[in-house]
DNA sequence: CAAGATTAAACTGTCGACAATCGACGATTA
DNA sequence: TAATCGTCGATTGTCGACAGTTTAATCTTG
């Protein structure tokens, strides 16, 4: 008599982990602009608001820098990243390295499946592109590009993609608009899933480059145009 | 009566920062291999041993969670991270894909400071070649590499490659010998400089492409030699 | 009144403790 | 005998506390 387990999926029941959440929480609380670029964050004071300890807290705070969202003076805390003009242009040059490299992968990995749920992310962002949520715009249109580091296939590079996603999620909150009409944008998506589906590299290559490059240059331009307090965490 | 500090000396204001320590400590016990592929890596005895509180322990296992050194399975503990032969697949693929990049940019940053700078650590490796410690030659070569990230110029680039080698100091415990003759590796960095005085990107990307394929093949034939415990932290 | 010195408050880094949970081992039962 | 159940030790997740340092506020003094 084998039987060994009652083979239905239960549901993964989920998190208890106190860290994750509170990642997750303070993650929010930066997008959302309630603590802002050059905030301290105070351990006790996240600690309490919470009704946890400041051991998760701590934790937490250590994989939000990693991650680049926050930044940690010895002896001095933890305080929200400033993203400079600067690291803007090291997150997009890194983006079109990667997402390049990513779409020529991808297309070699196509299968009907995988095209599909490209499409229908695609559909996804024309019907968001009807009501006007640019935060949620911004989302699915990051949502299309992890996809393609999904179907890439490497575990390193779409947590790369999402290394760099949220960093650059830290700007939503800054630059109040889109940089162009979200239909256009959405159709844009369209020409390049048509490129992975061709599946030549350099075609492809040249595509996500100018792709993304040209929401560097947009994005560049807002960001210099704010008033950018210069630097800020320096002595 | 002024004086606050001397200003000069500095040496290197390390760290009273635990958790920076112990973190290299434990890095270093995987690469030397005292700490084995699988092994759970235990709290509280990591903090006796150290004299310390499991707090900072904690912490720096998190921190090489994330870079990749350890996993950690909630609830059980950390554990030194196996990788298996898709994880070395997907590391030496991202090289590529990042040291390509970092090889173009590098070019343009290209000044005989830098360019002496990778001359004389090619000395160094031919130095090294002589005297016979392949760990410390790998070293060498992997400078080499980083050194060229960092006239590329973008800090993200290079914590990138650092997290990318970190993971394949791993392998320098497994594999015992070198793959080629040291002084031939030298040799092969020499071209490697002349493309990059040279300037031209599609040049330098093949050149470095080929370049860390070749190590890719290498180590990729060595890994699959080895018994390579199948997987051991799955359920 | 301003600049520096001094004191007070707040916060971080680290520690030790405790309950909850996990894995192993042995008892139990068909 | 083989598989399941219950118990026990070991380990993690979280907490509250304390010392040393940093920041803010207050006071001194030319």
């Amino acid at each position: 008599m084998r039987l060994i387990t009652p083979p239905v999926g239960l549901t993964a029941l989920a998190d208890t982990d106190l860290v994750g959440q509170v990642a997750r929480i303070l993650t929010q609380a930066i997008i959302n602009g309630q603590l802002l670029p050059g905030a301290k964050v105070v351990e006790a004071g996240i600690a309490r608001e919470l009704g946890i300890s400041r051991a998760p807290v701590r934790e937490a705070a250590r994989l939000l820098e990693q991650q680049g969202l926050l930044v940690s003076h010895p002896r001095r805390g933890f305080f929200v990243r400033k993203l400079e003009a600067t690291d803007i242009d090291e997150i997009y040059d890194l983006r079109i390295c990667v997402e390049c490299h990513a779409g020529v992968l991808a297309s070699k990995n196509m299968t009907p499946a995988n095209r599909d749920m490209l499409r229908r992310q695609i559909d996804v962002m024309h019907e968001t592109a009807a009501i006007d949520d640019h935060a949620r715009q911004i989302e699915e249109d990051y949502k299309f590009h992890r996809m393609i580091c999904e179907i890439a296939g490497s575990k390193r590079l779409l947590r790369l993609f999402d290394d760099l996603a949220s960093e650059l999620r830290m700007t939503i909150g800054l630059i109040g608009r889109l940089y162009d009409d979200p239909h256009r944008i959405a159709q844009t998506h369209e020409a390049l899933l048509e490129v992975l589906e061709q599946g030549h590299p350099d075609i492809i290559t040249a595509r996500i480059d100018y792709h993304i490059g040209a929401a560097w240059r947009e994005v560049g331009k807002l960001v210099r145009e704010l008033p950018s307090s210069t630097n800020g965490v320096a002595t």
